[in-house]
Parts: structure tokens; C-alpha cells; sequence
DNA sequence: CGTGGGTGGAAAATCGTTTTGTGCAAAGGC
DNA sequence: GCCTTTGCACAAAACGATTTTCCACCCACG
């Protein structure tokens, strides 16, 4: 048994020589007690190596000190390849480190499919990452009411507070600002076709900025489910529209690979051809060649953010409308001419 | 409170007019009991909707319900890009799959560094991940008396029987032959300076196969810490000593960028002038051009085995030796001359 | 001298489940 | 007919903490 043997809470109570209660109210700073009776106890914990058994004490006070993780990978033998995405890898250190600091634990949700959650989630709270249009998820946790927080808006409630928002749209812009400002007018966008809030951003931002300089709008929607093939295809026929687009932003990371490929397929070298960027920064941005320029998310921060407020929401605090963390462009060889 | 409401056992006892004494009894297939009685019980539990509450549970058989997942991921802001490699993503998530499937959830560990885990872990068991020389994952482990499973073997224990390994020597092996068998002659092998077994046994089996078939030994060790430059520098090396090699094994994922890096760099074309295989399978090998030939380690497999491992020890079952999965070899353009 | 209020601490109730022990029939052996 | 076994179900005791309630004491005040 992993817990026998541990040093319990009337183990401290004696060598104190005070009651069960007395070392509880000590170490939680609840009650009425003598300060130096306090110190007292909290030595004789320490020096016992006391930790209060998490079980027990989520048994009395109804919370677990476990956060729920749900990633919006889909486990399918299929798809799995192109979407383990090291943005969800950065995203799970992080949120793992941000909760223990303050002592609870990160458990990770599979894939919706598999399970069908008919479990109820041993958690207080539960992170859900990526939420798309009726997304089962969100459907799964509000009927066990666990507290949520997600990170990206929810497109069905744009202005839900509990989330922690990217500025996709401003991405976008800096993006196409920066292109521009390596001399790029034509400037295509693969959009992916996905039923997330961040899908959306992407094409208003993209029409809004093309209205306002008075640029062609060259997008072409790709799929999610096979982006290999999705963005190649998608590309080529970018490229065979006629006239070439000086630059290109691709909407989604996972389409990075198709990219490349349709581009080194037709001899177009970048950045001498045409200029690449993404809107997303990861392994497969930084590691292509030539390394693309990206906004990188920075997911420590979403998940400092997300933790604080996933707390706020199970203190019953008030919301504080959502939390926007800014991306930060990462310029890199793609789109730069030297 | 996340766990208000819920149908409690009594709950079920009462609409049963049972006791809950004879309610656990029925829905855990103990005691002796009229079966009309349990189906009964059964019926009413499910049409209640009643599930157990894991806390009360755990706390009185004395377990979490909860494994942790250790990767050896380290958290420094300064290595953190070349670690997140969508094998680690991709044991996570099936590991998280096979846990859930009995009903124990997984959670994350963050990486050693950053908490000192002075906390004690609220688990029943754990997974590490690629253990290395004195790994301070194990003696973490070890001292709060939580049992475990590695992935890969202890290199201080190689024979510890409570490990999922991968037959990586013959996974060397294998890739040699194949390039062999491609007309390769000189083949040379990025060697990582790891302090995992791992890193030893590629070692050991390109020395032997290398003796064996009379071929000269052509290893650069690359070091882990920074591994695109490691790798770059490794492979400019190789390629100043004189003689071209044929063909590359390298000899870990995050390797992939520095050497296609390098051998771009000086107009070697893949796999016209070289052959390239890599000995973990992912996303690098994938989304590189060419894709590369690789290893697939099966991460959903080993974590089935690992998690299989893992119940058997927390029962005090028998060890019953390491639990080989063999690794599967995938051809692709990298090492085949059309 | 009795009472009121504030202090410091302990006793008891509680959380929901599992486990152990108890009770009460009906059946079976002498 | 009495005593033991067997089958079935329940009561009560854990599990280890938190939270609520309660008590004993001391001091001050009327």
C-alpha cells in the first residue's frame, strides 16, 4: 500500500501533545489558537515529515486538489500523426508546473471518443484547451459541474470571462504587417477549417486588414483532418491560380510540413521566391528549412494564466472577463531576404 | 463544490431498501449475496446514475486511483525547445488511454528541477520515462516508497524486471541492415551522449554488427544539451574527415534538424549522395524532406505494457522480467535510391 | 460573589466508502 | 429436539483529515 506507514495527523497531535484538531487548525491558520502553540506544532510537523493525506482531507472538504487537462487531440489511429503538436507539449509542462507550485496535481483527460466520460472526472476544475462549436467536452463537464477554464475562446460564447484568450486576429495582423514590410503585396492565407474561435479570427483579421491596404484576398481553406495532404493540395492550387503570391501565412502549425513540400515540389525557394510565415511557433516552424518566422503563444503564460483563473473559479470569485496573453513574433529566416 | 449532489451509495441503498453495506457488496462482486439481490442492486445503481466517489473510495483501500507519468523532460527555458518531442506527446496520451480504460487517471510530474518533489506524490505508482545514470526521478521515488515502471531500462539496473523496454540494439541493427542492403558500405552513426541505456546499447550494436560485417566504425558522439548545433558540428565533422560516408543513423529524434542542416549546408542531397535513418520515429523523421527511414518505437504499446506492469507490481504480483516491445521499421525516402 | 465575555483548546460530527464482525433464519447432522 | 452449519443481510468500525460545537478557564465588571 503506497500510503502505509505515513505519518498521520494524531502521530503529530502526540508528540505536540495537543489534539488531532488543535494540529489541524495549526496548520491551516484557521481557529483561535495560542501563536507559540502554533510555531509549536508546525516544528513538530516539520520535523515529522507530516503531510496531510490528500484523500482524506478531499473527502472532508470536497475538493481533490486535482485539475483536470483535456487536450483537444483526437486519438484516432489516423489522425494521431500530425497532431501531437509541441504547443500542447510546452502547454501540458506548463500547466503542470503552474499547479503544483501551489500543491495540486495536473491529470490528463483522453481523447472524448474513447471514454465517452460516462466517469465522473475525480477533479475540481478542468482546463479544456482548443474549445470548438458544441464541443463535447464542455458538454461533458457542465453536466458533472466541474468548473472550467478554457484557454482560446469558446466560438458559441465569444465573451465567457473564465478564458484565457490568444489575440489571433492582432497575430495575424503582425504577421501580414511584417511581410508587407519585407516588401510582400500579395499575401495568401491558409485558413484552417476548423470549428474553433481562433479559425475565425484568423479570416476576419486577414479580410479586415486586406479591406484597409487595398489587398487581393487570396485565402484558401484547408481541412484539419489530413493537413499533409490538405495544405499541399491547397498550395498548389495557390500557385497555379495564375499570378504567384509573394508571401504566405499559414493559419495553423500541423500545415507547416504540406507547406514546404508543395512549395519545394514546383523549385519556389524561400524566402527568394516567396516569403513564409505561421501563426503558430513549434518544433515544426523552428526546425524546417529555412526556419519560419512565427508568433509564438507563449503557452507558460497561458497556463499561469489559466491556473490563476481556473482558482478564481473555484473560490467563487468573480470573473474578471477574459484573460488576453500576447503572442510574441518570432522573425526567422523564412521572411527575410537577406 | 464540485461534488455536491452526487448520488451517494446510501442513496442507492435507500431506493434499494438495502443496506449500503450490501450495495458496495454487490457492485464490487464481494460478499455473499442472493444474486437477485445484487442484479437488483445493480439495476437501481445504474438507473440512479450512482458512481463511486473515488475519494471515499481511496481513502479506505488505500489507493489514489491516480498513476504519475515522469518525463525526462528538464523545464530550462534554454533546452526546452529541442525536448518537446511528439514522442513523449504521443506515450502521454496513450498512457493517459490505457490508465483510464481500468479507471485510474493519469497525472503529470513537472520535471525534477523545478519543485524538488518535496511534496509527496499522490499516486499509487509511477511511469518513468528514459531513466538515466542516478536519475533523481527514481530516488525521488524510491524514498516516498511509491512503486514503479520505467520506460527503457535503468542503465544503473539494466536487468530490473520492471521495465518496458525497447530492443534498441536491434533496432540498430535493423537500420544497418537496411542501408546495408541499399547498397550502403560506410555507415555512420550519430551517437548521443546520453546517460540513458539507451544511448549505450546503439553504441554496443553498431560496434559489434560493424565488427562483424568488417566494416570501419565511423561514430560521432552529440551532445544532448544543445542538440541542433551538436548535431550540425557532429555532421560537419563526419563530413571533413575525408571519405564521404554513405549513409547516417542518427542516433536520437532531436538530432534530425542539425543534420539535415549540415548536410543542406554543403549540397549533399538525401538520399542521392547520402543515406539517412533515424532510430525514433516522430514528427522530425515525418515532416522532413525527404521523409525520414525510422524506427517506430510504439509509444501506445509500450505504455499498454507499462501500465500493465504497473497494476501487476501494485498487486504485489511477481515480476515476470522486462517487457520487450519490438519497435517496427519504416522505410521511407531518406534511404531508398528510386 | 455572580455573571459575561473572551481565550485556548478538545470532543464530536462529518465526508462516502470498504471491511469486519454480528445476527437471524432455514437446513442439516446426531 | 438440540446443536452446528450455511446463506443472506445488516450494523458498526475503520480510513484521516476538516469543521462545527462545546467546554473549561480566566479576567473584569457590576
Amino acid at each position: 500500500m503506497a500510503i502505509a506507514g505515513r505519518t498521520t495527523i494524531r502521530d503529530v497531535a502526540a508528540a505536540a501533545g495537543v489534539s488531532p484538531t488543535t494540529v489541524s487548525h495549526a496548520l491551516n491558520g484557521k481557529g483561535r489558537l495560542d501563536p507559540r502553540t502554533r510555531a509549536r506544532i508546525q516544528r513538530t510537523a516539520e520535523r515529522l515529515g507530516y503531510q496531510a493525506n490528500r484523500i482524506a482531507r478531499g473527502l472532508r472538504s470536497g475538493r481533490y486538489g486535482v485539475q483536470a487537462l483535456w487536450l483537444p487531440i483526437e486519438q484516432d489511429a489516423a489522425s494521431s500523426d500530425a497532431l501531437m503538436l509541441d504547443y500542447y507539449m510546452r502547454l501540458a509542462s506548463a500547466m503542470t508546473k503552474a499547479f503544483f507550485a501551489r500543491g495540486d496535481v495536473v491529470m490528463l483527460i483522453p481523447p472524448v471518443g474513447s471514454t465517452g466520460m460516462l466517469v465522473p472526472l475525480p477533479a475540481d476544475g478542468a482546463i479544456v484547451v482548443d474549445p470548438y462549436v458544441d464541443d463535447p467536452r464542455l458538454a461533458a463537464l457542465r453536466r458533472l459541474g466541474v468548473p472550467s477554464v478554457t484557454i482560446e475562446r469558446n466560438p458559441i460564447d465569444p465573451e465567457d470571462p473564465w478564458c484565457v484568450a490568444s489575440d489571433t486576429g492582432h497575430h495575424i495582423e503582425t504577421l501580414l504587417e511584417h511581410l508587407a514590410s519585407e516588401g510582400a503585396e500579395r499575401i495568401a492565407l491558409l485558413l484552417p477549417e476548423s470549428m474553433g474561435a481562433w479559425s475565425r479570427e484568423e479570416r476576419d483579421a486577414y479580410r479586415t486588414w486586406s479591406k484597409e491596404h487595398g489587398c487581393e484576398r487570396l485565402t484558401r481553406p484547408v481541412p484539419m483532418h489530413d493537413p499533409f495532404e490538405g495544405a499541399r493540395c491547397a498550395v498548389r492550387t495557390l500557385l497555379r491560380s495564375g499570378s504567384l503570391p509573394e508571401a504566405i501565412v499559414i493559419g495553423a502549425e500541423r500545415f507547416v510540413p504540406g507547406t514546404m513540400s508543395a512549395l519545394a515540389e514546383v523549385g519556389l525557394a524561400v524566402p527568394d521566391d516567396v516569403l513564409v510565415a505561421v501563426a503558430v511557433d513549434g518544433n515544426l516552424a523552428r526546425s524546417s528549412a529555412p526556419p519560419l518566422t512565427a508568433v509564438d503563444l507563449q503557452p507558460e503564460q497561458q497556463a499561469l494564466a489559466a491556473a490563476e483563473l481556473l482558482w478564481n473559479r473555484l473560490d467563487g470569485e468573480e470573473p474578471r472577463g477574459p484573460w488576453t496573453v500576447p503572442g510574441i513574433l518570432r522573425v526567422r529566416g523564412s521572411s527575410h531576404r537577406p
